[in-house]
DNA sequence: TTGCTCCTCACGTCACGTGAGGTGGC
DNA sequence: TTGCTCCTCACGTCACGTGAGGTGGC
């Protein structure tokens, strides 16, 4: 078995934006800023050719964009290295010999998921706040609505 | 001590959009798609006047835009009778006398409350869910490193 | 050969940002 | 009277949406 991995089962730009839940208008306006390759794999026709790892990528990006709200500048800025990133990712898939260097990857990695998880924590304070807020309007006008009527099932 | 309210303390808009956190641009732009009064209440100057449930009203819609992500076209959708809300509010406040009418008045406001509750728990348990995600490409990044040179004190 | 998806312009839209030029309150 | 904030156009920008007109793969 010689390097038996399973075919990498490229996609087409539609495939890819029906996967991740948007337009193939987002990905292309997003390849021109530069957050993802798209440009370097074309196949015949000019078609744009994409693998898993651009699926779970681009996933990424648009939950930072959508869910956190980071603007697609502040994004370039967070993954300033992701081009690099997705470099280093082939090469390490590939199996990269040096010890070293495998560490080093993984140590980036690990960061640039720690920083993540931070935005998405103050995102989830804030949400948690709100939520505060709109209970405690809730449970005022529960209490003037009983106080006017008399409590009520509900 | 006839009606001795404490003054209603107007606010302009820029001491509005501080409160807040936006800016009078963005103000103005809600008041013009309808989604805030403002137009109405004018002072000496054509100065606009804000008051204290201004500021909270405000608050909730900038909160359901930009946290759980709404357009202002749904904001406009969902707070449609919004306008006539603020009316009632006013009508509640001034003390209705007609206890069905306030009764009335409770129960909506507590259904609208619902339905916006409702949404920010579905933005959370998207935001658990992208949590889940980093964490899990975390512990397998933290898995390789771990099994590449050995476990160390993080 | 027929659909279907893809391609590149290029103009439109939503939600504001940013001056331009001027008037009014403390 | 001097700043400061406010006012109304009006053009610019960010993140795409939406055809227009054409070529390529199953």
């Amino acid at each position: 078995m010689s390097r038996a991995v399973a075919a990498p089962a490229a996609l087409r730009i539609g495939e890819l934006a029906r996967r991740v839940g948007t337009t193939p208008r987002t990905i292309r306006y997003y390849e021109e800023l530069g957050l993802l390759p798209g440009g370097a794999a074309r196949r015949a026709g000019g078609h744009r050719s994409y693998t898993e790892d651009d699926v779970t990528h681009l996933a990424e990006l648009l939950h930072m964009r959508e869910l956190v709200g980071l603007s697609l500048e502040e994004l370039r800025g967070m993954t300033g290295a992701e081009q690099a990133r997705a470099v280093l990712r082939a090469e390490f898939e590939a199996g990269v010999p040096d010890r070293e260097r495998r560490r080093e990857i993984l140590t980036e990695a690990i960061g640039h998921l720690d920083l993540q998880l931070a935005l998405v924590a103050r995102r989830q304070a804030q949400l948690r706040s709100f939520a505060d807020d709109l209970r405690r309007h809730r449970s005022r006008a529960r209490r003037l609505l009983d106080a006017d009527g008399g409590p009520r099932a509900d």
